[in-house]
DNA sequence: GCAAAAGTGTTCCAGATACACCCATGT
DNA sequence: ACATGGGTGTATCTGGAACACTTTTGC
């Protein structure tokens, strides 16, 4: 893929990755998903998906790529969170790492391991295993911009399938704030957006009353509100 | 400085800047500083204050070096802002910028020129110059960040000096906001944040009542208020 | 005494919060 | 008929917005 030629340049140049804080809710938890690394440095340890720049390539389509080459995972909310550039953050050269952090459904998950031999798996934020580099520190930043998000965009609709219940979104924002919430504010509050509409179907489990089925109206696009 | 020998990869790598959007409040309006590029590519054009990152340095150190060089100002807040990378952004060769904000009250103003001899000089935000680069698309995100941190957060004391009235305080604020603002509620505002405190001494100027000068309580922090 | 900016409280409104019961279904 | 989650309305609270006059000074 690589010519073997090197490339030469006056002054030193640092290397230039991605890394993606991929989220989900699974099991009713916010958990997101790491690679365990076959190789030095860290190796055995997890990291997050990621990897190097190539030369004319866009930096968020790095992220996707690497997202995709690793997870088979595509087409998913993503946005830049921070650079990271501590002289030391990698142990073999000077490294800029630009990070991502991205939101999918559940049922977007493929579970499939990535093409090469390394393992994925996802983690619940609050059991994360020892982590590569300064991952930790990235993760817990992205963690917290989710959070704070929740309260002036639309953004945990990202988490959401097509098709879903109030009672499922009303899920969502409970385990991402860890409270309960009022069933019936977060109702008004939620249509008040204006951003869902009913489907007209019905979603029935159990026994009890079908719930109402309702869709985001535009669910490429998180809006920020007030 | 440099030695002249070349560095050499196995892969390619793009360069890596910072540049800075610095802002502050001079003759009742919001400006940011420039610098008049001497030399190709945008020969003659404007720039944000920036340079190339050097290979043991920590980015918001490389911001704060190059603004020091290149204005001989410094000890400001200063705050990153988006990683700029699309692959024709410099016409030399590939370059990631990782831009920054800042923020300084106008008496910290050092009026003397860089010293090479290129210009520098303030501009509105409003009638700003033919620019280099990407730097029209960094400036309007990072004037949009600014605003939005009016909301719910203290960033706007970083305009003002040491000591200050709440008449210039809300001077500020309405600049930024580009609104006149109620003057009792305003003040009730700001006082019910408790980030400032009274010093005592009074500011006399024209024909009128000397009004209380106040300061703020923890000038280098910016709170997220609510 | 007059011009000019500093300083000060109360009413009103809107949006958030608290709260309890009936509905539709499967077994 | 009963167990289960789905669905609904009103009263209260709170923080923001609107609003006008008195105070202190320099000339």
């Amino acid at each position: 893929m690589y010519q073997n030629a090197p490339y030469t340049y006056r002054h030193p140049h640092p290397a230039v990755t991605t890394d993606v804080v991929l989220f989900t809710i699974r099991e009713g938890e916010l958990q997101l998903l790491l690679i365990q690394r076959a190789n030095a440095p860290y190796s055995g340890m997890w990291a997050l998906p990621g990897g190097f720049l190539e030369i004319n390539e866009d930096l968020e389509h790095c992220a996707k790529r690497e997202l995709e080459e690793e997870t088979g995972i595509s087409g998913i909310y993503l946005e830049q969170l921070y650079t990271f550039g501590r002289p030391d953050r990698d142990p073999r050269e000077r490294v800029i790492s630009v990070t991502y952090y991205a939101l999918t459904p559940s049922d977007r998950l493929t579970p499939k391991a990535a093409s090469d031999a390394k393992a994925t798996d996802w983690f619940p934020l609050n059991t994360l295993p020892a982590l590569a580099f300064d991952h930790a520190e990235i993760i817990a930043l992205a963690q917290q911009r989710l959070i704070a998000k929740l309260d002036y965009s639309t953004i945990a609709f990202q988490f959401m399938e097509a098709q879903f219940t109030l009672s499922q979104l009303q899920s969502v924002y409970e385990i991402l704030l860890g409270t309960r919430l009022d069933k019936r504010n977060f109702r008004k509050r939620m249509l008040a957006l204006g951003q869902i509409e009913e489907t007209g179907e019905q979603h029935r489990t159990g026994n009890h009353r079908p719930a109402r089925v309702y869709r985001v109206k535009n669910p490429k696009r998180v809006e920020i509100i007030k």
